[in-house]
DNA sequence: GTAGTATTTGACAACGTTGTCATTTTGCCG
DNA sequence: CGGCAAAATGACAACGTTGTCAAATACTAC
């Protein structure tokens, strides 16, 4: 074992016979720096294997290097899948991800964040639903000019990163799928009203229902909660109220699997007594028996272009683009005949 | 808005009439600080709301205030408990927690791992299963003599943290939970035998079925992975092989709730048919229908205890204590009769 | 009260970058 | 080829802590 000496930035600009500032910049892509030099520094950072100094950095350039992502969903699949997104954006520039819990309920969560965002000193923000529909929050982050990018919102924020997909027209479409599968009496599971998306997927499915031959008696609408448990009461409801209903649209995977166990207890069969889609396309879509159609949103690649946006924002001070819409698509599998 | 120059620790000396290297002291919790003075400085800062700078600590420390999580596992429940307990742990110490995957199976992984380890120059580094029980991710961490803790390992390591339960005594519990209440005829269905976790548990059920009445025939084994996929399958067997087994008892509740599903689908009913009980208290078995019977551990109390103990250890230099046992406890709930 | 020791305190130099601003080099035009 | 603007480069002072080591102060035993 060598003693190994750090490597700084001075030992990079002794070798490639320049000062430390244009090493700086060549890590920086900062610009006037003649190609020939930025070549000559780059090869000689990488023989040596260099790194600049994080800590360093942060120190002397007053930025931390970090990211946090706020949430209160307890869809930990989902949050797994923003994390991720954020790790890859982050892996890249030398950022940090961290996420943090916030419970709007809780009294004292103003102050929490506060003491949060004194104490951590991040870069940006990432926000994610219901954290996304948050006016205290995003006052709160406004009024640091903290730069934040929201995954989801209800309503687009103007200067943020909105980054997002068309849940109505998501709504719309998988509904239509339901209807040209010949479905002729539907259901709808909703969501947490509060919750924009759930509104939104709604809105789409009266849409769809309404640009269809159907009559508007034929499309039935329950309440839920995103919880499985509500997905188990929505169909006990569905039975009692419409046991005709021959396919139910869920807003989300987990209400589906409820409905999916609520009817096998009850012998019902799915797909061949009852049809069900879900949203969201977890992991419970893949793996439940039987497998969900489902409608797949990009998670992690909506949280991947937040988190490079907002990092592009901290460098260059200001906001370029700052609507970001992404694409859905229907996964189909085995849940509806 | 007043322009807000940052408190330093200048402000703090000044303020409080000592030196720098005093409020230093105190804030590091260092010794040879009179109490009077301590507390003259904490008011003075308390006052002001001086936070001391994370970069320049870092800086001057050459600590960097993180410790990462590596992981390898698809229980995105799991992952987030473990994050809980971190971030817990963390947020009083002002350290940040991150987290990486990690993918063993993946040939360049172990240069990913290097490549993480220089770039972030974390603190120390907690490990979950599977990769709790990596050789190769564990000789790393030694040959850079970073503190690192392991969560569940299959066997404990000497200069290491090792937060466990006992699995052994957990299964050989709810496996005699379930002899207790009359069952005459169990199974039991394993996850992975890579993970130490499974082997474990199944040992326990051996055991508590030798130290019974029921003679050896009467107690089966069939092969899972953990997922819910295998849960439907192990249960198809069972049926095929014993179906006058009238308890099982799943490693992981995933299977326990494809199980479950799998029974519902031929018609059995949970408790009334079949009792199952699963294994980690997750989610799923607090909202799954009939919601079932699992034994707990504080895996988030085990990551808290697994961050302080470590960070301890960054500090001190030194290791205290190296063991750290967690009692499991039986969740009672419907799915036995 | 004094010497000797242990505890408490402080001065000042790191730590490894980036920001500022001055200086040098290059490119262009007449 | 001289003059001038633009581009490239560098010297050096921040950034806000902690580490080191010396100095001051408090305690102890006689």
């Amino acid at each position: 074992m060598s003693a190994k000496k750090n490597l700084t930035i001075e030992d990079i600009a002794e070798q490639a016979g320049v000062s430390i500032k244009t090493v700086s910049r060549v890590f920086n892509n900062a610009p006037n720096v003649r190609q020939q030099k930025r070549d000559l520094v780059l090869n000689v950072a990488r023989d040596l294997g260099y790194r600049p100094n994080i800590s360093a950095r942060q120190l002397a350039s007053k930025r931390s290097f970090v990211i946090s992502h706020f949430h209160d969903n307890p869809n930990t699949d989902y949050l797994s899948a923003i994390y991720d997104g954020m790790r890859h954006a982050c892996a890249d520039k030398g950022y940090y991800a961290v996420a943090e819990k916030l419970r709007p309920q809780n009294a004292s969560y103003r102050k929490a964040l506060i003491d949060y965002l004194t104490r951590y000193e991040v870069d940006g923000v990432i926000l994610s639903p219901p954290v996304s529909d948050d006016k205290n929050v995003i006052k709160e982050l406004e009024a640091r000019q903290l730069p934040y990018a929201l995954i989801s919102p209800g309503r687009k924020v103007k200067n943020a990163i909105n980054v997002f997909i068309d849940e109505k027209n998501a709504g719309r479409s998988i509904t239509n799928f339901l209807i040209e599968r010949g479905h002729e009496k539907i259901a709808f599971i909703s969501g947490l009203d509060s919750h924009a998306a759930s509104r939104e997927r709604e809105a789409g499915f009266w849409e769809a229902v309404e640009a269809s031959d159907l009559s508007k008696e034929k499309a039935l609408r329950f309440a839920g909660d995103f919880s499985m448990q509500s997905g188990f009461a929505a169909f006990d409801e569905l039975e009692k109220k419409a046991p005709d209903v021959t396919a139910v649209f869920a807003a989300n995977d987990e209400m589906a699997v409820g409905v999916i166990i609520a009817a096998l207890r009850v012998g019902k069969k799915v797909p061949e007594d009852l049809s069900v889609v879900g949203f969201d396309d977890s992991p419970f879509a893949k793996s439940m028996w039987p497998t969900i159609t489902s409608l797949a949103q990009p998670v992690s690649e909506m949280a991947k272009t937040s988190s490079e946006k907002l990092i592009d924002w901290v460098h260059s001070q200001k906001l370029e683009h700052s609507h970001f819409e992404f694409e859905t698509q229907i996964i189909i599998r085995d849940s509806c005949g």
